[in-house]
RNA sequence: GGGGCUGUGGUGUAGCCUGGUUAGCAUAUAAGCUUUGGGAGCUUACGACCCCAGUUCAAAUCUGGGCAGUCCCA
């Protein structure tokens, strides 16, 4: 029923439907309701974000979802950026506001409001906060549930540091946090890129993003850091007095994990023909069990058996559901709990009561095993350890052959006509590399250049010349299409 | 931001070009019987022409607008 290899998009709106992870139905464009069993994924994937934001010390706050349009008009270069994309409440009843409130797009208007406030002396640097909440934003015509909504769900992590040192440090800890989490929990394999200045969020100093590879070479951004410098700290005059007795601004940063995204991002790099492939700790039922009914056997007994295993599980804390339909076939019902991504399933026959075992299937292997009833529990630990390296581990080899290295435009031009990501030397990522991106651009039917790898440093040899411009190449972009 | 395509029961579709029957089929759902180690069968029931306007004796069908979905390009 499923090809992904053949048409990712065809695959993704029909899994997002059958496995009943949103319904698109509601009748207001770009808004997407959210069904239970990726609600429940998502809510999880909160729940690693927040640990994570709290074992680094920062601080949950929760900012109102109006912003007063006085806020929003003081950073000019952040109106420029996102007044084209607010909605505006401009009504109580039927009568006008004085002034008009954003629904926020982004927090960083409320947000450093508050900071004047909050800060006063070196004592109170640094300051690290977040916030969960969904955000507005009046984006593009092709909106896709997951990937590009009006309304999106995301933590918002916005920090001020007494110095520029301790800011950029910062984005090297976002960059952690988003290893730690994307790839080590939810095994999407990424690169953390220095975006080009052409390309940054309105207002920053320079934007940080990591970007995964889907099936169809497309790069999709998923977590995103700005460096903001002192703009944002000037603009809404947040001060502190230095041990030097002196007033100074502070440093500003802000990381943004899009929950909703990264959900949608997930299910592309884990999914295969029979569907989802959720994985073992974000899986609203991480094991399945599906009694295979017969009508000259005591199905009674298959049940009890069942419900023995079942509690036994339950107990040692997994998330598991007995399967007790007697119409389906066992064909139907396996085909089900597979595109759902229910990571185990257990399947119990008379025969497996006579034998004492019971057969296995894996979501992460896509196999089948039969097991004694006494080395269930070891199996299902072992399969609960090995399971996210199983899919970080497939995911990453795909995404490594996704990339490929060229030097000439001619060949970038066909890696990128094969649906590939290329990684080539450029001239520059700072402004006077902009006018090589945009004949690039052209050339190429419209691909992006990503920017500069920040995890480790890539050398350029030095006879590497700008696949543009053919001058002394300074830095190795990656080159691809995007969402 | 520009362009294309599409809106028919819960879902997927036929019918539309060339206006005219009780809007067909599949699937899902509910009930019953039968069946169950990789998407089973029979019977019955439920259920639809996106919205507004126009043309016409007559509109799912033609025209315009809106809303929504989807794809491509920027």
């Amino acid at each position: 029923m499923l090809f992904r290899s053949e048409d990712l998009n065809e695959w993704f709106n029909d899994i997002i439907f059958k496995a009943e992870l949103v319904d698109i139905r509601y009748n207001l464009k770009g808004f997407t309701v959210f069904r239970p069993w990726s609600v429940f994924s998502m809510s999880k994937m909160f729940r690693y974000y927040e640990k994570k934001f709290n074992e680094t010390g920062h601080q949950q706050v929760m900012m109102p979802t109006l912003i007063p349009e006085e806020n929003f008009l003081k950073e000019a270069e952040h109106i420029e950026g996102f007044t084209p994309e607010v909605f505006w409440v401009i009504k109580h009843g039927d009568e006008d506001f004085e002034q008009k409130y954003a629904l926020r797009p982004t927090s960083e208007t409320a947000f450093y409001y508050m900071f004047k406030y909050w800060v006063q002396s070196y004592r109170d640097l640094p300051l690290k906060t977040y916030q969960r909440a969904n955000i507005f934003r009046f984006d593009s015509k092709a909106t896709k549930p997951f990937i590009r909504g009006r309304e999106f769900y995301w933590y918002e992590s916005h920090n001020i540091f007494e110095t520029l040192e301790e800011a950029v440090n910062q984005v090297y800890e976002d960059m952690q946090i988003t290893e730690d989490i994307l790839h080590n929990k939810f095994g999407v394999p990424f690169i953390f890129f220095k975006r080009p200045q052409w390309d940054k969020f309105p207002g920053a100093v320079d934007t940080f993003a990591a970007d995964t590879i889907l099936d169809n070479g497309r790069l999709l951004q998923l977590p995103s850091t700005h460096l903001l410098g002192t703009k944002f700290t000037e603009t809404f005059d947040v001060k502190f007095k230095d041990k030097d007795d002196t007033l100074k601004y502070p440093f500003g940063t802000c990381y943004g994990p899009a929950i909703s995204r990264i959900y949608g991002g997930m299910i592309c790099v884990h999914g295969d023909s029979l569907g989802l492939r959720i994985p073992f700790e974000l899986a609203p039922i991480q094991i399945i069990l599906v009694p295979l009914y017969f009508s000259d056997f005591d199905n009674k007994k298959l049940e009890a058996f069942c419900l023995d295993i079942a509690q036994d599980l339950d107990k040692l804390g997994y998330r598991v559901k007995i399967d007790d339909q007697t119409e389906k076939t066992p064909k139907e019902r396996f085909s089900y709990y597979e595109m759902k991504g229910v990571p185990v399933r257990i399947e119990v026959g008379p025969k497996d009561i006579f034998s004492g075992t019971v057969v296995l299937f894996r979501r992460d292997l896509n196999e089948k095993k039969k097991v004694d009833i006494a080395d269930i529990f070891d199996e299902i630990k072992n399969i609960r350890e090995e399971f996210i390296l199983n899919l970080k581990k497939q995911a990453d080899e795909v995404f490594d052959e996704k990339i490929i290295f060229v030097k000439e435009m001619e060949e970038l031009k066909e890696v990128i006509e094969d649906n590939l990501v290329a990684r080539v030397p450029f001239c520059s990522i700072d402004m006077d590399g902009k006018p090589c991106f945009e004949e690039l651009k052209a050339q190429t039917k419209g691909a992006d250049i990503r920017g500069v790898r920040m995890d480790y440093k890539e050398e350029v040899e030095d006879s590497d010349v700008c696949v543009v411009c053919g001058q002394k190449a300074k830095v190795i972009v990656y080159v691809g299409k995007s969402y």
